[in-house]
This record gives C-alpha cells, sequence and structure tokens, in this order.
DNA sequence: ATGCCGATGTCCT
DNA sequence: GGACATCGGCATC
C-alpha cells in the first residue's frame, strides 16, 4: 500500500458508537482485491443498525439466525446477506463479538478498477447507478454472501483512510431508507450522506 | 418525476 | 403464504 494511505485496524471498529463510526466512514476508500483484479471507491453513504433494541436490524430483539450470525462477528467482519432474494448487502461489523453493530455501505464513488465494475455488474456505461445503492456496490465489487464473516484486515477486503475528510457541512445525517417496517425505529437518523454526491442513493426508488 | 411490478433467498407465522 | 436493510423496466402523469 502506498504511503499516506493507511488501512483501518482493529482499533477503528472494535468501539462501542456505531453512529460515530458510521459518519468516520464517509471518505474511506472501499478495497476489493483477488484473483488479480483491484477495484475500490470512496464512501459516500452509510447506515449504521445498533444492536438488538434496533428494530430495523436483524438482531433486534436478540434474533440470531443462520443468515445473520455474522452480524454477531468481532469486530472488523464482513457480513453480506441476501436481500429480497438476489442482491447480496455489504455490512462493516463493529463493537465486541457478539455485540450485534453492523453498518451497511450503501454508496460508493468508483475510484479503481471501473472496467472490472463494467463486467461484473453487466453494465456498459459507468453512469452513476454503477455503485448507487448498497446492491449495486456489492456487485461492482464483486461481493457476494460467500464473503460474509470475511476478516476486514485480511488483504481480500478492507478499508482505507486516504486522509481527506469531509468538512461538517457537507456532511447529513438523515433517516434510513427502506425500513418503514421497523415501527418507532423507522425515523431514527441513522443514515449519513455526503451532500452534493450524485452517488448517494435516492429515498424514492 | 412518480409509481407499480417482478425477481426470489431467508426468516417468520 | 407473507415480509423484507433492492433494483431496473415500463406505464403513467
Amino acid at each position: 500500500m502506498s504511503p499516506g494511505l493507511k488501512k483501518l485496524d482493529i482499533r477503528f471498529y472494535d468501539r462501542r458508537n456505531v453512529l460515530q463510526i458510521a459518519r468516520e466512514l464517509l471518505g474511506k476508500i472501499l478495497v476489493t482485491q483477488w484473483d488479480g483484479i483491484h477495484s475500490s471507491g470512496r464512501i459516500v453513504e452509510t447506515e449504521a443498525y445498533a444492536g438488538v433494541n434496533d428494530r430495523a436490524s436483524h438482531a433486534f430483539g436478540g434474533r440470531r439466525t443462520a443468515r445473520s450470525e455474522d452480524l454477531y462477528g468481532a469486530p472488523g467482519t464482513a457480513y453480506v446477506y441476501i436481500c429480497y432474494g438476489m442482491h447480496h448487502l455489504f455490512n462493516v461489523i463493529t463493537n465486541k463479538k457478539n455485540i450485534p453493530h453492523g453498518i451497511l455501505i450503501r454508496a460508493l464513488e468508483p475510484l479503481e478498477g471501473v472496467d472490472h465494475m463494467l463486467h461484473r455488474t453487466g453494465k456498459t456505461v459507468a453512469d452513476y447507478t454503477l455503485t448507487k445503492g448498497p446492491g449495486n456496490l456489492a456487485r461492482a465489487l464483486g461481493m457476494t454472501k460467500l464473503h460474509s464473516g470475511a476478516n476486514l484486515i485480511s488483504e481480500e477486503i478492507f478499508i482505507v483512510d486516504d486522509g481527506l475528510r469531509y468538512p461538517k457541512d457537507q456532511i447529513a445525517m438523515t433517516s434510513r431508507i427502506g425500513v418503514e417496517s421497523a415501527r418507532e425505529d423507522a425515523e431514527l437518523p441513522y443514515r449519513f450522506i455526503v451532500k452534493g454526491s450524485p452517488y448517494v442513493s435516492s429515498r424514492k426508488s
């Protein structure tokens, strides 16, 4: 890795405040590399899922199933699950093992490997939909549920800090997408976006 | 610009 | 059988 780039380590993920970590992930670079294929993008949208008391979380009420087992994993684990039967959604696990805090990565600005992203998604044009939305970005980076449980300190999937910091007024905190059924937790401001990025997903689609 | 729909793995009733 | 941390296509306004 080039000087000036710092891979996030266990200390970044092993913290209690999942909202703060979700906010700090904005601007970080998500990298996948295997089989000689390297691809990366800058994170511009995240959503925190705050454990057993969060009605929108797969772990609400302590629910624990085969699918969600990796949500209970060690800090710095990948949790990838299939949503609506076809989309693979990538989450970063934080806090201690068995405390099911997860952060859904919802949008990236592509950096490296755009040609590989196009090939993986079957798209012909690198428009904003390439890495806009959690299903799209996971597909572009080649992540599937086979990567669930992967260690984010590994060489295959990891997150890098290149020093970029967004000014406070460029970050917004909003309610999460697609969690209307989470009743009183549906409106919690657990979504973080980089204002003005054309890759940030929209509420209506 | 907005809305409806189908695809469909996993979990729940 | 129904709900769901989604997406793209097509209909309609």
